[in-house]
DNA sequence: TTGTAAGCGTTATCAC
DNA sequence: GTGATAACGCTTACAA
């Protein structure tokens, strides 16, 4: 069937030394001085017989796999029009190649995250962990962190001390409503991405109570619905906005997925946008640029989040403690036609 | 830093047995009895030190990882946005979970795909490989395929007998177009997904060619664009086929992203969808049920196709002759608004 | 400078 | 039934 493995003995054989030297000059170990022309010969044998270390002994003796877990904490049913995903790898894939690892990618449900990553480690799957995703801060995790085993969550984790790389989801939120306030709006309605368990969403809807507050506007809970990742959501919760009667000009729909099922339910009631409810969303997803219309969001880097992450992760794993365990990234106001100023009627 | 690994020689200690009777009871291995009591002391031992068995060490001796390897030939500007990513995942992960597997990923610019994989394989890092993307039948492929590494494409290469899952493009194109011309349309532009050296591409056309064909209409070259994956060509070459005043009263895109594009040029030019144009596009990304008008698409089955190209893999990978190395999955055209009948003016 | 030998943690082959 | 012992392919002291 497969040929046979090439092993580095049959490298030592071709080249005429022994295995050791092929180790050594494969590996390019600077303590041990060998000759070029020895060097050579076991180079041009190497490739000649399409020589590859076998990893698996290669770690085994090392310790290290050379890989990276990515481990995505997300719903089963949210997973195919998940948008994050493409570009957390994007970020990633860059520095990964750069350093010659591989990732392995797990998702598993937020809900039973327990043991899918602790048993990556501890059958020495991986070298390094990055998590993202809506984490419970499990027993499994503190394990990790008690361990010291390299991790770096990708976002945020109530009470950890684990590396992060995250946006600051409230000023975010301060930036989007800010924006919207700007434009004369003061009846301004909020839809959050997620319940109040998801600390994202506390933050965005804490963004915008803030704002509000700085603005001397007082807080009206009639105009703040619960949002569940989903289109269906953002629809359902603006058809209930819109049917409560309570007037608003704006709303701040703290996703960008919940965002284009409330441009439909808007649509649908025959109002106009931004004429007669002007909306800012949050994320900035490819499809944000593609709604009609246009859709004003925060811009969030998640490629850069990723690979400052990796970055980050790499440090860990080298044992270089990282000179920064948090690392806060910078968002972006996109603004685009759904966010006009407030009609004059 | 981190505690001592826990090996089975621990486990073995604590139970008060030898090493090969760990091995034994963990693996239940079948032909040699153990009585129940040692097999319980194992399993206690096992459970109370948290023993997971050194992935790189079995697969050392095994020769297997249980790895799959993922290759994503992908331009690496297109990963970012690129819907497909979550939903290959999602096809796959129950099937890997279920199996015991794990997923090794990793994205190759298609214009250097080369080495990427043939270096994974070498290095006995992955049993087996899943290919997506628009894949060029290179040296390294076909090194793989004579000898015999289990290796199943996502989608189609042309001259290879390596094993497949993908769709009939040719006939999808044909359920697209048809839709048309049974909405009264004789007038139909085609804009391409991706340049003809592609074969999706091509056999997408050419299902557009057959079908007008079969309808005895004139395959008129005036009225075909070619596209490049993204949204903006899809702009730009509707705003070519408009420009050029060739009249047209429907397109078949064959291409959501595209399609995005086309919606956004056309309305531009204040025109009606599906009035003045109507459009099917393809793929039923999940956009595409919320452009505006919704989108008339070919549902591309992705994670099936994914999750049956593991199956594929999983029986190639234990030997068993697949029953069927091509496996072609069926399209669903998806109705919307967007490809409404003929405007009567 | 190069080669010899030990050991990484597991599984598999045997005697016991 | 159970326990030594030998592989798997590599790296790395250490010896030559």
């Amino acid at each position: 069937m497969s040929a046979k493995r090439v092993t580095s003995h049959d490298v030592a054989r071709l080249a005429g030394v022994s295995r050791t030297t092929v180790s050594v000059v494969l590996n390019d170990v600077q303590e041990i001085k060998i000759s070029p022309a020895t060097r050579q010969r076991v180079h041009s044998a190497a490739r000649m017989l399409g020589y590859v270390p076998d990893a698996a002994a290669q770690a085994l003796v090392s310790g290290r796999v050379r890989i990276i877990g990515l481990i995505l904490a997300r719903r089963p049913d949210h997973i195919s029009s998940d948008a994050f995903i493409p570009q957390i790898l994007e970020g990633l894939l860059d520095t990964i190649h750069k350093h010659d690892l591989r990732l392995l990618i797990d998702i598993v449900d937020p809900e039973h995250q327990e043991k899918a990553y602790l048993e990556l480690v501890r059958a020495n799957r991986i070298d390094g962990i990055l998590l993202s995703g809506p984490l419970t801060d499990d027993r499994a995790l503190r394990v990790l962190e008690k361990e010291g085993f390299p991790t770096v969550i990708i976002g945020h984790m109530q009470k950890s001390d684990l590396c992060s790389v995250d946006v600051d989801n409230r000023a975010a939120a301060c930036l989007a409503v800010g924006h919207l306030l700007e434009m004369g709006h003061t009846r301004i309605a909020c839809i959050t991405n997620a319940p109040l368990t998801y600390a994202a969403a506390t933050d965005r809807l804490g963004g915008y109570k803030e704002t509000l507050e700085k603005a001397t506007i007082t807080y009206d809970p009639a105009l703040v619905r619960y949002g569940d990742f989903t289109v269906e959501s953002g629809y359902r919760q603006m058809c209930s906005l819109i049917a409560d009667q309570v007037p608003f000009t704006a709303a701040f729909i703290a996703s960008d997925t919940l965002a284009v099922g409330a441009i439909s339910a808007i649509q649908e009631h025959s109002l106009h946008i931004p004429g007669d409810i002007a909306l800012v969303g949050f994320d900035d997803l490819p499809a944000a640029k593609y709604t009609k219309p246009p859709l004003t969001t925060i811009r969030l880097p998640t490629a850069q989040l990723a690979s400052r992450a990796c970055d980050l992760l790499i440090r860990l794993m080298n044992m270089e403690e990282p000179v920064n365990g948090r690392v806060i990234l910078d968002v972006e106001l996109i603004i685009r036609a759904s966010s006009g100023p407030r009609n004059m009627r």
